[in-house]
DNA sequence: CTCTTCTCTTGATGACCATCAATGCGTGCC
DNA sequence: GGCACGCATTGATGGTCATCAAGAGAAGAG
């Protein structure tokens, strides 16, 4: 179950991290004192894909932020299927700070890298520090945005909306904002075709489909399993069946 | 579009609020002190169903929690149609803090109160008072779980299961926790067929169909369109495809 | 009371998709 | 090299559901 990423996702340019990087985006954000103290207690690991971090159910003794790499939420189901209930991408955070037992499986996809911190240390640090806890705040507060916009995409009713409405949001968190509409962009997928189906909630044999169907009505290019290009922004916006701003992005 | 609560569902108990009350839960988070500084700022309001309160884009300048009743942030698609993103439940925040423009809209489904303070006033307690701050990041956390509890239900590909999840998250919400599987449990929908339909991902006449079989199957009873009494909870958790626990859930 | 309106419900049909099954292609192992 | 294995793809089929259409009940207006 949950097939892990094959060499091909891991290579490459990671398609989360924006020019900038991330890393400076989410250090930055604090003071010097805080990043200190922070620092002080972090650890920094590289893990390979498939590695469990979190086991649900558990209490994980760990907060932990994504730094490179791609993690994934997973939930068993009785069937014993694997399923997937979010994405962490680069800045976004995983365990559980104040409180219980984690109910997902937290997973790395591709290989990771990851910046840890005892969590009874972080909690203290986070109660003394107003501003990390500020900082921390905010970034739920958009984790909870990110999570209620899969839920919108997971309503569209036909795969091959969601698929483009996910191939649209990849591009967004690419550079920050959506291209220039006439430019093709190369996109690259760190996921394998079953993990990216549990996502969008349908099957492998489905997913090919829709993106050769995207292939056929000329508006991607399919380079490899893993990697296209957008030929036609406008036509597969209005296949997703919702109202990128040209911009903004999400 | 978005059809309000009929006068239905805005009888009887509120199936969201527990026992005990939500109200004197949220409030007695706060040590003494934050409450009072929160009741200088706050303002308690009633809205009938319907009732727009934050328009998607806009930045909003309040910041509100749920008394009673229930919100639903929802999205305009192209289509013209409204999307359910996600329901607010007594205890739940509406309104942005610390950052942008909303991208939901959030309005009333059925009459409700509301405590809501002036956004910029309640930053700056918020960054001066470290313990309403702390009460906010768990809040959050906790509702970030949920969202993501929701990309699961919506996962789940036929509708049976989904309606199955919701009423059973709908019970161990109404107490806390699932009761005796064999006593037998009134719940109140507090949503029309369309809302409820929106926000599980399909159609009003699909809904029906579904609420009807689980009751030709002897697993619930059907009251009136908005109460419903779970006769056979094991079988209803069986439907739904997911292992709720036996008390916990979640 | 009667008419209007709204919602829920029920029926019929076609589109979409999960599933089973088989083929093709690349990687790693012997 | 040759073989086995994993993953992506492609084909065929049955089940589920969105959609169109129509009927039933209840609430509110006049």
């Amino acid at each position: 179950m949950m097939r892990g990423t094959t060499s091909h996702a891991g290579q490459g340019i990671d398609p989360f991290v924006p020019a900038g990087g991330y890393l400076s985006l989410l250090l930055e954000t604090f003071s010097a004192e805080s990043r200190a103290r922070l620092d002080g207690m972090a650890r920094v690991r590289t893990v390979p894909a498939k590695t469990v971090l979190v086991r649900e159910g558990e209490r994980p003794n760990e907060i932990g932020f994504v730094l490179s790499g791609i993690l994934a939420l997973t939930r068993f189901l009785p069937s014993g299927r694997a399923q997937i209930s979010g994405l962490l991408a680069p800045t976004d955070m995983y365990g559980r700070i104040f409180s219980g037992r984690s109910r997902h499986h937290v997973e790395s996809l591709s290989e990771a890298r990851l910046i840890c911190f005892d969590r009874a240390h972080f909690e203290a640090l986070v109660a003394k520090d107003a501003e990390v806890e500020r900082v921390l705040l905010t970034h739920v507060l958009d984790e909870l945005d990110i999570a209620r916009e899969w839920v919108l995409l997971l309503n569209g009713s036909k795969v091959i909306e969601r698929v483009a409405s996910f191939l649209i949001l990849l591009m967004s968190r690419h550079g920050g904002g959506l291209p220039d509409a006439r430019a093709p962009m190369t996109l690259q997928v760190p996921l394998s075709r079953e993990d990216l189906a549990s996502y969008l909630g349908t099957r492998p044999e489905t997913l090919s489909r829709a993106f050769h169907e995207l292939a056929d009505k000329g508006i991607i290019h399919i380079t490899d399993p893993y990697r296209f290009d957008v030929v036609n922004l406008p036509a597969l916006i209005k296949v997703s069946g919702r109202d990128f701003a040209p911009d903004g992005g999400d």
